[in-house]
DNA sequence: GGGCGTGAGCAGA
DNA sequence: TTCCATCTGCTCACGCCC
């Protein structure tokens, strides 16, 4: 991909190692990318990823000599047809250009990085990043000079720059700080689109016309209150529409904007020569097919090949580029979309250990159940993804009749596509769960059912498919949408029983003051040393014989699994660094105090938050002022919004088994996104719109 | 042929 | 010393079924 990769290839053959580490960004124009690329192909060279990397970069290769030599069959015939079709399209796509829209793409500079310095000042003009050894969120723009950025692990980081200062991410800052953010964004667009938690884009339209000021002017002073607001700098772009907006914030970063008229010539003539990697959905793959098959290297050599895109790729995809060419994007406010899926997924040290890939793989099932619980989801599709030792990625899926949430259910499903895997030495194990129930139905129904039950049990389903769902497998109705598969795997898989569970919920105490790298998960930590296989083997019987009591659905097995629901729901709130089990007991967990009306926050057993029951030991002085400060924005906004804070509902919600009667709440309302300890999805704000368009 | 399920992969933050 | 993440949306290709 880079431009120098040919004779000196033998001599120099880093040149060829084709990473994302030297891609021009912000702040990286004079850094000596040779040296870089070099160190990078060094530290990396020989090892299984670097294999990988090169198993994938071959794959390319083939793909792009595939398309070679369906270009090089093209006649002049066919090509004169696709140029018809490809001028065709072109002028259907122009005449949906919209200009009567005004655009602000707004991007927090080097996000995280700048709340941490504010946080320290010390930070401040050293080279400092924001992550772990195994791998950086961001660089500020003094570790950037040195090769240093977002998505490089920390370990080549360190060598690129000796002097680079770690920090280890703290979300309960960047959704504070986002949060201040997004209510100076509000006040230009009260509908504002938020794409992460550092960026947004605004439709200024409106208020435009309403001040009396132009574009550069509202960009101008919106920069202006963020800084004066949270005491950090952002980029802005301005432009016709969203894809624009977004390539015009990059220009001047950072602490700068850049404003593309609404008229069709300025906008022609600044696509033209702008490198398609600029725009956003084109990555380092598509960069690397478009350029090495075709030939095309800026925006305006799209629409000169728009005969070929037409011939090689699908309609949609040649759209895009087209409309690429065109300097076309989204315009529209788009509707609130609701997410997709949800998923977890944890890197460990890479392990053949079965017991321990099970142990790994029922975790994840609790955290997954868990996150659906707080949002009220169930779904039919699970979605097992592994990660070998040589990191080749696998997905196996299944689809179920029924919809589930339950960490009994996801984990019945996930072991019986591991199982199928088996032997295998994994380095990664993740769950999706998909096709959610979008008509609110109940966990362990059959969809082609949910009618009728719903009819049945009038005025009582309603509240099962919250965060009371998990619970429904106590249901002995619930029996009856049973399948025999689901026995089977009920009978032979590995379940789960409480035992189990707080062992689990043990060894996330021991590291939930940690880092989120690693050590999280590796086979390593105390809690499980001190988990001797016979006890696991133990544990993995009585799992199978607690699920197979749930299914003769027991009274017994119902109250044992309401308790394990129960104090696994208990522990919903997740630590900073997204450790995701707070539980330290389940009894313990039955008592919840509420915060106080007025917004005091104290600490039960002097270190757990009443509010989103954070467990901060009192020697974490600084801390806890931090996630008292955090609280009281978040109540002071309430306040002034009139919005009712959801923040603890599902930790009340489960604590409490009176309340699994209440009426639930709305389901995946996400208006206003919910705060959580855990740093918040960053598709629960972002509308992704169709980008071909 | 269209819908659905599955698996792989790309992209972005 | 450390040794390449996590989460989500989306597209595409393929096979199966009605």
């Amino acid at each position: 991909m880079e431009n120098k990769e040919t004779a000196g290839d033998a001599d120099r053959p880093w040149q060829s190692y084709h990473t994302v580490y030297t891609n021009a960004k912000a702040g990286m124009e004079g850094v000596d990318k040779e040296r870089v690329q070099r160190i990078v192909y060094e530290m990396s060279k020989g090892s299984k990823y670097f294999e990988n990397e090169e198993r994938k970069e071959a794959t390319i290769r083939e793909k792009i000599e595939n398309m070679r030599a369906r270009c090089a069959q093209l006649t002049a015939t066919d090509l004169s047809q696709y140029q018809k079709v490809a001028d065709k399209r072109i002028l259907e796509l122009e005449s949906t250009r919209d200009l009567s829209r005004i655009w602000l793409h707004v991007d927090m500079d080097a996000f995280y990085a700048a709340v941490e310095t504010l946080s320290n000042p010390l930070l401040k003009g050293k080279p400092m990043a924001v992550g772990s050894m195994s791998m950086l969120s961001t660089a500020n723009y003094e570790a950037r000079k040195y090769g240093v950025r977002a998505a490089m692990p920390g370990f080549i980081a360190r060598r690129l720059c000796p002097e680079l200062i770690l920090v280890p991410t703290n979300f309960d800052k960047y959704n504070y700080y986002s949060d201040l953010t997004r209510k100076v964004f509000h006040r230009y667009d009260p509908n504002f689109l938020a794409a992460s938690l550092d960026e947004a884009y605004l439709d200024i339209t409106e208020v435009c016309k309403e001040r009396g000021l132009t574009s550069e002017e509202i960009a101008k002073d919106l920069r202006t209150s963020i800084f004066e607001e949270t005491g950090l700098t952002c980029s802005a772009g301005v432009a016709a529409n969203r894809l624009l907006a977004k390539v015009c914030s990059d220009i001047n970063k950072p602490n700068g904007q850049f404003i593309l008229p609404n008229d069709r010539r300025a906008i022609v003539t600044f696509i033209s020569s702008l490198p398609i990697r600029k725009i956003g959905g084109i990555g380092k793959v598509t960069e690397h097919i478009l350029k090495d098959a075709l030939g095309i290297n800026t925006c305006e050599e799209m629409l000169q090949k728009g005969g070929h895109l037409c011939a090689l790729f699908s309609q949609s995809s040649a759209d895009f580029f087209l409309s690429v060419g065109l300097g076309l994007g989204s315009t529209d406010t788009p509707q609130v979309r609701f997410r997709k899926s949800i998923s977890n997924e944890r890197t460990f040290a890479a392990t053949t250990d079965e017991r321990l890939i099970f142990q790994k793989l029922a975790d994840l099932a609790e955290m997954l159940s868990m996150d659906m619980e707080k949002e009220g989801l169930t779904g039919r599709t699970l979605t097992l993804k592994l990660k070998t030792a040589s990191f080749e990625v696998r997905t196996r899926a299944v689809t179920l009749q029924k919809y589930i949430c339950s960490s009994s259910d996801i984990l019945q499903q996930a072991s019986r596509l591991l199982k199928a895997e088996l032997p295998v030495s994994l380095r990664l194990i993740g769950l999706r769960i998909s096709q959610f129930n979008e008509d609110g139905a109940t966990a362990g129904l059959d969809p082609t059912q949910i009618s009728i039950t719903r009819f049945i049990t009038s005025g009582d389903a309603t509240r099962k498919s919250t965060g009371d769902c998990c619970s429904l497998n106590t249901d002995s109705n619930n029996h009856g949408f049973m399948d025999d598969t689901e026995i089977d795997t009920c009978i032979d898989g590995y379940g789960t029983d409480s035992e189990t569970h707080h062992q689990v919920s043990n060894q996330r105490i021991d590291n939930k003051f940690s880092n989120m790298d690693d050590s999280n998960c590796t086979s390593t930590n105390d809690a499980e040393k001190s988990e001797e296989p016979e006890n696991l083997l133990r544990n993995a019987s009585a799992d199978q014989a607690n699920i197979s009591t749930a299914i003769g659905s027991t009274s017994d097995s119902s109250d044992a699994l309401i308790r394990r629901v129960s104090s696994t729901a208990c522990s919903s709130s997740r630590n900073l660094e997204g450790n995701p089990n707070n539980n330290v007991d389940g009894e313990n967990q039955v008592e919840v105090r509420s915060p106080d009306n007025n917004g005091q926050i104290w600490w039960i057993d002097n270190y757990k938050c009443t509010i989103c029951g954070a467990e901060v030991p009192a020697s974490f002085v600084d801390e806890r002022q931090e996630h008292i400060d955090f609280h009281i924005a978040e109540k002071l906004q309430e306040e002034e919004s009139g919005i009712r804070s959801r923040t603890h509902m599902p930790r009340q919600r489960t604590a409490d088994k009176n309340l699994l009667s209440s009426p639930r709440k709305p389901k995946r309302q996400k208006s206003t996104p919910e705060k959580e300890v855990k740093h918040i999805p960053i598709d629960l704000f972002f509308m992704k719109t169709n980008q071909k368009f």
